[in-house]
DNA sequence: TGCCATAGTTCCAAAACGAAACTTACCTTG
DNA sequence: CAAGGTAAGTTTCGTTTTGGAACTATGGCA
């Protein structure tokens, strides 16, 4: 089965994860959360590729959690600012660093 | 950067994602939240290949999420079920659905 | 002996990913 | 005005991961 497929599953967990359940997206909406909107400093704080960025930006606009916000016209540049709808994934987030904290120490620094 | 480098992240978000954050994962862990504990079982629930879920529960189990017990020894069988570790995953898990239930609605029915 | 069930493992082609270079469009500085 | 810098992507290419299906192992049952 494919991992698009699920959009339209029965299970509300299996929905929710076709559009935030898989390797960096929730990274991003993270770094949202943390006041950050636009792309470099999206790739500066996670470290992922710039066209996997690219990538979900475009799938989290899609989906109705990020804005595309136009702050600059000349050069086209945008802010990609929370949505009500991704706002209301902050309890998600949080309880992931909840269980963050309490279930994974770090063990060595990293600068990333 | 590679995925794996998130486990010894400073953010306890990225590192929690480190072994959830993928494509998968988490839906075995509604599965195993619903009752259920079998290969077999998590394959037709989840719609997963079977060396997908293999590989993943081997990480579960690695990482002290899921415990693996014999439930056979005459042909070796194994239950996978939560630990305090896992179990304490359940806030995230429902924050999770309580969104898709929210901001997901079913457009079409599916059988998986 | 032959068929079924459970739990994997192996193989291959397709899709996703990581790294790095390239592009576009403007701005600043010499 | 040419050179260099910034922001936001896009392209290319080689490596990993994934999906799908077949195959294996072990034992039960008829």
């Amino acid at each position: 089965m494919k991992w698009s497929d699920l959009s339209d599953n029965w299970c509300p967990v299996a929905r929710t994860l076709s559009i935030v359940g898989d390797r960096w997206t929730l990274l991003i909406l993270r770094d949202c959360f943390l006041g950050m909107s636009r792309f470099e400093q999206f790739i500066e704080s996670s470290g992922m590729t710039r066209h996997i960025l690219a990538d979900r930006l475009k799938r989290l606009v899609e989906s109705g959690i990020l804005e595309r916000k136009a702050y600059s016209t000349s050069p086209k540049r945008y802010d990609y600012v929370l949505t009500d709808k991704g706002q209301e994934l902050a309890p998600a987030l949080l309880t992931l660093r909840d269980w963050g904290k309490k279930h994974m120490p770090v063990r060595r620094a990293t600068s990333a």
